[in-house]
DNA sequence: GTTAGCACTCGGTAGCTGAGAGTGCTAACA
DNA sequence: TGTTAGCACTCTCAGCTACCGAGTGCTAAC
């Protein structure tokens, strides 16, 4: 897996960029960032108040694009940053941009509204992120690492329907009917209710499968028994399933903004985004490799794994309690991303996410 | 709101369409869905074994166009299906085309795959439609007209939180966080859970909202009934913003291969489609009036009232309990599309559909 | 009513040109 | 030694023209 940590500064080089150098970099890929079109030293030197004139920009530039931090679509154009380029500029060069406090007041109060909505938070998250940096948000809901069983229901659904529901520890449902035999008694349902709940509160699918043995050797011909059996046997699988997917869910939301931006206008391009969008195992693995102790991550272009994420660029930061229940919240957009902004913006929704995991466990 | 049956045969227009005429349409029609190209008469008689020469296809060419069913987008090209073209067909020239059984086999087992899980429902059937038509599936879950009560749960989460989860007759859940006061002891929860039930199950948020006022008379400082009051109102406002939220969720998968379509290549129309099925408004408004009994619709082009979906239709079939529960599922691609295909796509997974919302209710 | 023949229309492509933006180099300058 | 003005050079892009070919609509003959 690649490295891509923030706040590093190696920079494989032959030297080190000096004061006017960085200056001129940082101001290539501000303009380029706004602009999207190629910049040139002129307009360098008309708009960044740089005291030199346009042939010392050129030397200069001459000298970034040495070091691979700019390219040249052609002799005549302007210069573009490289991957390389954007990556110096946010490890070195950018100033972290934190978010407005009026902006912090209103997405406050919007996350205000969804507190008791546990299902909607990595909604609004995406949603937020989404507006804020006018990029891609994406978010997941937290994700228990070893979902531990608070409680059991089952409760019946016409005649021999009932839905058999799963309290994970931090209040997460899950659900799957349940078909009963003809005649099943409500008082053999309460009851096998309870004993499910006795023998499986506070376990992990790995106890859980440990102590249903021990309902095996019961007698087969006893109603309840029979029901603790089945229900416990549905609801382990149901709990490795959930288990054992890392990307449940993935939630993204503004993906027109991004459609918006002049290089996926050719909708080709556009096109392999949203595939590695729809193919979640990028994700997956991505997911595993960032740790809440690691926070934030960028990540420029092709340091992207999937060829199809080449052209965009992704900022992710986790949330959550490490030895519990972790997410992930992040923006997505064009590698002409205003970073700073969109660094701010995705620190300031994983505090947010934060504070409201936490709640769950004070 | 638009009239659009499938199966009615009106057609504002001068003169009846010969036999000759209608196979002539029809074949443009079949040519023009799978090549995406103006349709010239050379072509039409080359392929489709007409036993005429290209100049009297020709002469019913520009009879057909008088009609408003074909038109020409410039002098010297082929002809294209304008929308009453489509519909005409769709109404009176297509035969539909029942899916195959190899590949009903296929589905079915998919669907059994997932017979308990209802929360997957309605994902698998748009992507069974987004797979087996190559365009995009929608699908929505069946929604009960008036949420009842089927059971409240009140499931402690850590100190001073707890969950507080309400089944639906269907078996539909609903949750939400809920705080509880400082040193709230277990057995007042479990009371307070009972008298819930005992007044609430079976009834609708209206009903609710009557008994709930019961308690308002009961002593302030009984902590049961603090509890009992605080929950049912909550309660409540979940059941009414689920009641009022027709278009709670609507799931689309298969929006890439929609893309691939050279009519979407240049990236702005289809923003714009985008931008449609985002803003679930038209859908409301389309749900609403598409009943159970009306069953399949078909909206060509224009006949979609938001201007963004000019260039795309959708086949659209409810499904559920009429009285109960009920939902959609649907295709949505290009007015190019193979109509007679897509119909019977979606009218068989919503048959599907049908059958697992039977199960709920027997 | 059908067909062959033909003139005509028009979009798309290829090729050409000039304008403009921006570079890299060089020689002069502080 | 670093900076700058000047200039030739390169390459894209927009606009123009010419041409090809697909397909039409009309007409006269069958």
């Amino acid at each position: 897996m690649s490295e891509a940590p923030v706040a590093r500064g190696i920079r494989h080089s032959a030297g080190p960029l000096d004061h006017r150098a960085q200056a001129i970099l940082r101001a290539v890929i501000e303009e380029y960032t706004s602009s999207a079109a190629p910049v040139g030293s002129q307009t360098l030197v008309d708009r960044y108040r740089l005291q030199v004139s346009s042939a010392t920009v050129r030397a200069v530039l001459a000298e970034l694009e040495m070091e691979g931090l700019l390219f040249h679509p052609h002799t005549s154009a302007g210069r573009v940053p490289t991957d390389a380029g954007y990556r110096f500029y946010v490890e070195s060069l950018m100033g972290e941009a934190p978010i407005s406090p009026i902006e912090q007041l209103m997405i406050r109060h919007q996350f205000g509204q969804v507190e008791f909505a546990t299902d909607q938070w990595f909604r609004l998250a995406a949603t937020t992120l989404a507006s804020a940096t006018r990029s891609a948000g994406i978010a997941t809901p937290a994700k228990p690492r070893a979902a531990r069983i608070r409680r059991f229901e089952l409760v019946p659904i016409g005649d021999r329907m009932a839905s058999l529901i799963i309290v994970l520890n931090e209040g997460t449902l899950k659900q799957t009917l349940f078909t009963l035999d003809a005649g099943t008694r409500v008082e053999d349902i309460e009851e096998a209710v309870r004993r499910l709940n006795a023998s499986c509160t506070g376990r992990s699918a790995a106890d859980v499968a440990e102590h249903l043995r021990w309902f095996d050797q019961a007698p087969a011909d006893d109603a309840i028994f029979g029901l603790v059996r089945r229900a416990g046997d549905r609801a382990l699988r149901l709990l490795r399933e959930f288990d054992a997917d890392t990307v449940e869910q993935l939630f993204s939301d503004g993906l027109l903004n991004v459609m918006a931006a002049p290089e996926f206008a050719s909708s080709e391009k556009l096109r392999r985004v949203f595939e590695a969008l729809e193919n979640r195992s990028y994700f997956a693995e991505l997911f595993d490799t960032v740790t809440v102790e690691g926070g934030l991550r960028v990540y420029i272009g092709r340091e992207n794994r999937p060829e199809e994420m080449a052209d965009v660029s992704l900022v992710l930061a986790p949330y959550g309690r490490p030895g519990a229940a972790v997410g992930f919240v992040g923006v997505l957009g064009p590698t002409r991303l205003r970073y700073p902004q969109a660094i701010g913006t995705v620190r300031f929704v994983s505090s947010l996410m934060n504070d409201l995991v936490d709640h769950l466990y004070a």
